[in-house]
DNA sequence: GCATTTCCGACTGAAAAGGTCGGAATTGAG
DNA sequence: CTCAATTCCGACCTTTTCAGTCGGAAATGC
């Protein structure tokens, strides 16, 4: 869904999509596609625009949204291992002291967050080998 | 578990260590973990000695045990998501040519795999800070 | 022979993931 | 003003996964 959204973000009018659309193009049921959409507009990653006509839009440039704030506003903090979760005060494990694993989960979880913190919605948006923008009757540009 | 025995080991003689103790030791229920000795067992992780006196050990040096051996023994291919299994056979996700996301979730994955795969059992056993070695009565040695 | 221990398959209960439903509130267009 | 489109929201449902249980058979040292 994102990535639709994405792939139909203009820097300057934004255009809003209706969740109808994306649950055609991507065989979703639509009302599994509003229940995720709540929280991304909660974390300021959409923008909804209420009544007809209305729909959502991404908040910002999708350069700037990286998939780990995405999957955070989704699913919560980052955690492979409940005793490794990215929220602080999320400590769960009695056993810490004892627990010589916890180490390792931290340093799996950072590998995730490296990932996805440095990954961007932009960098998920499929390029076409053969760029054949909308633009009236120009011929086919190659990039 | 694993650790536990780790622990234990000695390169000489592998004196196996029944789950029984191991449970103790863990506070875990024993009937537990003898269902994940089994795939350690069939994956050549552990060794197994049957009978009265018998239990498990270890069935090579820690050093050269990775924890993704392990947790592939006892989880299967690892896979941050059912589209990015490790499995080649296990291409289950029909979407595939059309979905962009698929390409992160192999980068997920391989971030987990590199870390699990250069961190081996023997980097997860306590150092104490002043090893008392059970060698008789000689002094404390400081290492 | 007996206590100890692995071995094994079937079973169970709780929780999470993924998805559904019904209806209220909002708003653009005619 | 009314109507259709759309977000919003909470409660619900279903399937799978996870973590653990159970009962008993087969080995083996003492």
């Amino acid at each position: 869904m994102l990535v639709q959204l994405a792939r139909r973000w203009r820097p300057d009018s934004p255009v809003p999509v209706s969740l109808a659309e994306v649950a055609i193009d991507e065989a979703l049921p639509r009302a599994y596609l509003e229940q995720l959409a709540i929280p991304l507009r909660e974390a300021g990653i959409v923008a909804s625009t209420r009544g007809a006509r209305g729909g959502y839009a991404l908040a910002r440039d999708p350069r700037e949204i990286t998939l780990g704030e995405a999957l955070r506003a989704l699913e919560g903090p980052l955690a492979p291992m409940i005793c490794a979760s990215e929220d602080p005060n999320h400590v769960l494990c009695e056993r810490l002291g004892a627990c010589s694993v916890n180490h390792l989960w931290v340093m799996v979880r950072d590998a995730i967050s490296g990932v996805l913190d440095t990954t961007t919605l932009a960098q998920l948006i499929p390029v076409p080998h053969l760029v054949e923008l909308d633009l009236g009757d120009r011929t086919p540009v190659s990039v």
